[in-house]
DNA sequence: CAATGATCCTGTCCGC
DNA sequence: TGCGGACAGGATCATT
């Protein structure tokens, strides 16, 4: 599921289709999907990217006409570059129109993901409440012992809010807790500071290695150019057998969410 | 306020 | 071969 580096690397394969073309219009095929904030007179399109950025698991286009997309893929949403037909292709629920006979068409099987279209200046108050992001420097250990050490919630249930940090998902928060040597079901308040240090540099350092492979492809995650990400090769516990120990890993429902956690390696 | 559960949705997989 | 049910899970809203 898209999660950090999965939104990252599609937006980076994003950024330089669009590069200096004009962005024609906004096409919404699934009721729901599109979240059009402007009233009728206002002029998004046509306009050129200004710059793309992204906060969490959200993706930001920022255009020339002074308007922005928020395109946030949940659950199934990709974006896929591709030849304009005029027409929708399966599961395409809406699509940025683009000059030069292109399309970025917005393809979610299960309808969840969204795209907001609205004025640039309202970009931050559209977002929720998001938490540090894990890639820069005012997330570390005090930062996490600071959001957490009075939580009695579980450290996994705590690390996918978003509100603490921006852009966790179930795969890499059981990677990370691994890689951390933590038990997920840990309640945040016996955690001291060298196990909040130890998980703080495991998000640094597998968020870094999913980045640096493209992103994990567990189920259909795909980039613009429909290549597959590589770290699904790479990870420990998530949906595998066994630790790289050799010892078995668990698979447990935590909070509703599948947790992948090895036991003996994980205290 | 915190924690849990239901909800949205459809393709895939499993057992019978 | 087909059918029912479980499962996948990000974010939001409702409930306890």
């Amino acid at each position: 599921m898209p999660e950090l580096p999965e939104v990252q690397t599609v937006l980076s394969g994003v950024i330089p289709k669009l590069g200096s073309k004009e962005i024609l219009g906004l096409e919404c095929y699934y009721p729901g999907t599109v979240i059009d904030k402007l009233s009728p007179q206002d002029q998004a399109f046509p306009a050129r990217l200004r710059q793309g950025y992204r906060r969490g698991k959200y993706m930001i286009l920022e255009m020339t006409s002074g308007f922005a997309l928020i395109i946030h893929l949940r659950m199934t949403g990709k974006l896929v570059w591709d030849k304009d037909d005029g027409e929708p292709k399966a599961h395409e629920r809406a699509a940025i129109l683009v000059s030069g006979g292109h399309r970025l068409r917005f393809i979610d099987i299960r309808t969840f993901g969204k795209i907001t279209l609205l004025p640039s200046a309202r970009v931050h108050e559209a977002l929720p409440k998001l938490g540090a992001e894990p890639l820069l420097q005012g997330f570390g250990a005090a930062y996490l012992s600071e959001q957490l050490a009075k939580s009695k919630r579980p450290i996994k249930t705590a690390l996918l809010d978003q509100r603490v940090v921006a852009g966790l998902g179930n795969i890499y928060v059981c990677e990370i807790l691994y890689e951390a040597g933590v038990n997920p079901f840990r309640p945040c308040n016996e955690l001291d500071s060298e196990e909040f240090a130890r998980i703080a540099a495991a998000t640094k350092l597998i968020l870094a290695q999913a980045l640096m492979h493209n992103g994990t492809s567990i189920s259909d995650f795909r980039r613009v150019d429909d290549k597959a990400g590589e770290f699904q090769n790479f990870l420990k516990v998530y949906q595998q057998e066994s630790c790289p120990q050799g010892h078995e890993v668990k698979k447990v429902k935590q909070s509703g969410r599948s947790t992948y956690l090895c036991p003996v390696c994980q205290k």
